[in-house]
DNA sequence: ATATAAATGATAATATTTTTCATTTACAAC
DNA sequence: GTTGTAAATGAAAAATATTATCATTTATAT
């Protein structure tokens, strides 16, 4: 069930954020968009509601929200700007969000979910993004 | 098992690409870091070798190795620019390569994998990425 | 109504990626 | 080894995306 423009807003306010108009526009564009938006298209659509709003404004808002989880980063393919050297067979990354230290780790299988997908939704499934972020023990002491 | 130089640069040949100085010394980059690392951090490694080269060189190299799957693009958070509406609860997502269109799904767990992962690099997993690209119904009928 | 910290928008700066095009080069054919 | 040719390169500029700065405005608690 996906959250209600309303659970957001006094989300936001909860958390010591004002409800500016601008902000309560970026969140009912998205909220009433089935589509994942980029920052641009979210300034475009917004821009027709509060024709003063500035694309900093949108950024900013959405760093908020993603902050709060309130709303989700997608990744949707193309450019994410950074590259390892491809390992044979298949396989999925751990990635330290700290020091950036990648680890590959083989033997888990995405066929059946994916066949499952494929099935209730008739989606071609070309490929899949699995990615663990966290702290490698190194950062964790760190961090102390 | 990671792909070698060797075998990085054969795969080009068979696929009608040149081997140029400037092509090996990228793979030889990539290949010899542990890391994965971004265009611009390549371009600075490749650069003690390769003084004269350009970092267009860089992104033409990359996107013709990502094509051949040689070299993993990695996600490593950020800014990837798209968002939607966040869903209550924990779900994944489904995307159209063509159109867009996103399909939420849920009652995947990664829970198990992500505590064996965690036990057996001593990683503090914070979160993780997982998503499915495809065609959508109607984008394979277009395609035909 | 008012005070105040937070938010905004304008502007500029920075970073990232792509395009264009003249020059150079890898490599196949001889 | 030469040579022809398509492909690749680098320089420069353009296009795109994101962040920083700061004076002005505004949401909200009092």
């Amino acid at each position: 069930m996906r959250l209600t423009e309303r659970k957001i807003a006094a989300t936001l306010r909860q958390h010591g954020y004002k409800l500016t108009p601008q902000r309560r526009s970026v969140i009912r564009t998205i909220a009433s968009s089935q589509d994942h938006l980029t920052p641009a298209a979210i300034y475009q659509k917004v821009h027709q509601d509060q024709p003063s709003i500035g694309l900093v404004t949108i950024y900013r808002t959405l760093d908020i929200l993603a902050k709060l989880e309130l709303i989700c980063e997608l990744h949707a393919g193309g450019s994410c700007h950074s590259y390892t050297i491809g390992a044979r067979g298949h396989h999925h990354h751990l990635i330290c969000s700290n020091c950036g230290e990648v680890i590959d780790f083989a033997g888990y299988d995405l066929t059946q979910l994916e066949q499952r997908l494929s099935r209730q939704t008739g989606f071609e499934i070309e490929g899949h993004l699995l990615e663990f972020i966290g702290l490698c023990q190194n950062c964790q002491q760190e961090d102390d």
